[in-house]
This record gives C-alpha cells, structure tokens and sequence, in this order.
DNA sequence: CGAAATTACGAGTGATCGCTCGCATTTGTC
DNA sequence: GACAAATGCGAGCGATCACTCGTAATTTCG
C-alpha cells in the first residue's frame, strides 16, 4: 500500500547519520510526545541542521516510522524467546520466569517505545502494527494456557491471556522506569503477581 | 503562583455553555489527544464559535484544566467511598469488592481522563496534581495493609501497594473500556487478580 | 422601555513548525 | 586531479492553529 521511495544510495557517513536521528528523535519523543516533537528539535539533538535531517527521512513520520520497525523488529526477537516450545513442560514459577525475561530486556533496552505507540497522539498507521503484535502475542499466551489447563472453556482461557499480559505491561512499566538497582525487587513482584494470579486458574 | 484571573458574572446560559464546552473538550481530548486538539474542533464540537470559547476560557489550557478539577473532584469523592474505615475488618475479598466499587464507577463515567492526565503531550502542570492525588491513594492503600499484616515490613508494604494499584489501574482501562454488557465478566478478573496476588501477602 | 452587562459571532493576526531549496562541502571512483 | 554522487547547511516558505477584535444579538434589571 504505502510506497517505499526509491532509497538513495546511503555511504557509511549516511548509515551513521540515520542512527543518530533515530536515537535522537527516541529521545525527545520519550520527553514530549510525538505530536509536540518537532523536527527541528530533533535535528538539533542530533547535532545537524533541519535540512539534514530531511535528506534521511522524508518526514516526521518516516522518523517515527523508523522507531517502530526497530522496535517490531526487537520485539518479535524477544517473542521467539519468550516463546520457547521447550517451556510447555515447566512449572508454572519457572515458565514465568523464562517468559517474561527477554520481554522486560527488550524493553529495557527500548524506554519509552512502549508508551509512544500505544499514546493517542500517534497516527493510527503507526500504532496500528504493533497493537497487532500485542494481539498476537495474546494468541500466543492463550495457546500455552489451554495447552496448561485443557478443562479450562475457552473463553476463560482468552479472558486469562489478556488479563495477565495486562498484568505483565503494567508492572512492566514500573520496572522500566525503576532506578537500576531496584528494578530486581520490582521484577520479583512482577513474578509474584503473576503466578497469584494464574495459579488458581491453571495450577502449579 | 498561576493567579486565577478575576472571573466575570456568568449568567445562566453562560455556565451552561461552560459546561457544553467541556463535555466538547473532554471528547475531542479523548480522541485526538490534547497536543493535537484543536481549540476550534472543540468549539465546533460543542457548537459554537471559537470566540464563543475564549469569552469562558482564557486559553487552551485553561480548559483541560475545568476537566482536571471535574475529573479531581469526582476521584476524591470516590476516594472518600472507597476508603471507607468501616471496612477495615472485612475479609479481604469483600474489601476489595468494597473498595474498587466507587473507583471503577468514577473512571466509567469519565472515559479517557485517566490516559489523558497521565499523556506525555499534557503540560506538566495540568498532569502534576492528578499524579499527586495517585501517590496520596497508594499511600492509604499502604496504611491498610499495614493494619492488615502487622508482620510485614514498611518497604514490602510500599511496594505491595505500589503494585496493586498498577494491576488495578491496568484492568481498570479494560472495563471502561468494554462494553457495557462484558463489564461485568472484567470486573470479576479484576476481582480475582488481586486477591491472587494480595491473598499470600497478608492473607484473606 | 432603556442602559449596562453578558453572550455570540467569525474573519483575521501572529507565531510556530513541518518542510524546501539553493548552494557549499565531503567522499568515492577513475 | 577531475567529476559525480552523497552529505550538509540554514534561511525562509506555506500551512496550521491558538487566540483577538470589532461588532451584533440577547439577557438582566431599574
């Protein structure tokens, strides 16, 4: 549907500059939102005139754009972590443990991202993708509950999956935005609040 | 500091268009987000002319404020419900029934308040009080449950409530999000969430 | 009724911001 | 070195939008 445009030839130099606008445009997008962002703050945080900024992206959007192919392209590699066939036997303290880990690296290592394209100001053909993402990886969490607890109806199964990965995103957001140090204490509870939550349902 | 400017004699007519113009605001807030809402959309929305509106409200700002004040106003009502100290010796499922009761109530009768004071594109000032009001709610969710599990140490009491009200606030956007006739289903897992992850810690 | 205050209008103004364009500099290739 | 392509600049254009202002209609109150 939406066209790529033809892509220059990039040089090195060019590469290296897309990064920095891309970093840069993380960055005041965390602090400002998309729609207050302007280009020009994020060519000066990139330390380049407006005009350069334009010779790599062919406008706001495309910045942004930008972002969210990286952060789809991490996420879907944690998801495959996270998904690990190998898990279906585990207890359920430890299939927790080795589900979530890779979902909070990624978005350690991605603040804000999460809150930018779920936030209203977004254009909808942005956000759109990586809801669809979400709503795959409900899918996903649904297939390992019904494999977990086969007399659980399954409308109580989609019910469980979308309330736990509710869970997950909102406690998420605490550890990410928790201090280095405290982040172990607040993942911990994220654990705890999952299995009080899914124990009773599926069992151990 | 921000002086209230001196407020001529409104009429009538006049407080009920104040009103309009609100309800407007809070739509158009809703769905575009308040960087990107126009003030003239939301004077068209509420039917009138953009100058209409700044006869009622010096500046944009000046009405996501009225929304703010409405939205603070209706949250401490609730608050006072739902703290109620009566319900210190309920067992633990029916305080939670009694106690997320008027807050479910309050957010469903204001749709779209809660993300829009806490969006990143809401100046600062407007978003402060709102987050202030959140911290002084998990503080007297702390006091509870400190009453309720004298063993427990300060710091788990903090971070337990801390937690709670971040399961709460997620499902929340669930259930006013759902329709009408699902609120009911959500409400019962919002239910269930936290006596699992609540029960353990200082027990029904 | 008549005067004063309030409410209502909507075209227009100034500022902001996404984006362009002409031109200079750097890099890659022969 | 010579040429082309890619990169870089920043003043400024055009559109959008918060907000104003002159004026007119409505309400209040004696």
């Amino acid at each position: 549907m939406a066209g790529q445009q033809p892509e220059r030839k990039r040089q090195e130099r060019g590469r290296r500059r897309m990064e920095q606008l891309a970093d840069a445009a993380a960055e005041v997008f965390a602090e400002t939102g998309y729609a207050k962002a302007t280009t020009n703050a994020i060519a000066a945080r990139a330390g380049v005139s407006p005009g350069t900024l334009y010779q790599f992206f062919t406008n706001k959007e495309a910045i942004a754009e930008a972002l969210a192919q990286r952060y789809r392209t991490a996420l879907q590699a944690a998801h495959d972590k996270a998904f690990d066939p190998g898990f279906a036997t585990l207890p359920l303290a430890e299939l927790i443990d080795r589900m979530i880990g890779p979902m909070i690296e990624v978005n350690v290592a991605n603040p804000g991202f999460k809150a930018l394209f779920n936030a209203a100001d977004m254009p909808e053909r942005l956000a759109a993708p990586t809801r669809q993402l979400h709503q795959a990886v409900v899918g996903r969490i649904a297939e390992v509950l019904a494999a977990r607890a086969p007399g659980l109806p399954g409308e109580s199964v989609r019910t469980t999956a979308v309330v736990a990965t509710q869970i997950f995103g909102a406690l998420l957001n605490t550890v990410v935005a928790a201090p280095e140090r405290e982040r172990e204490v607040w993942i911990a509870e994220l654990k705890r609040a999952l299995r009080g939550y899914l124990e009773p349902i599926i069992g151990a």
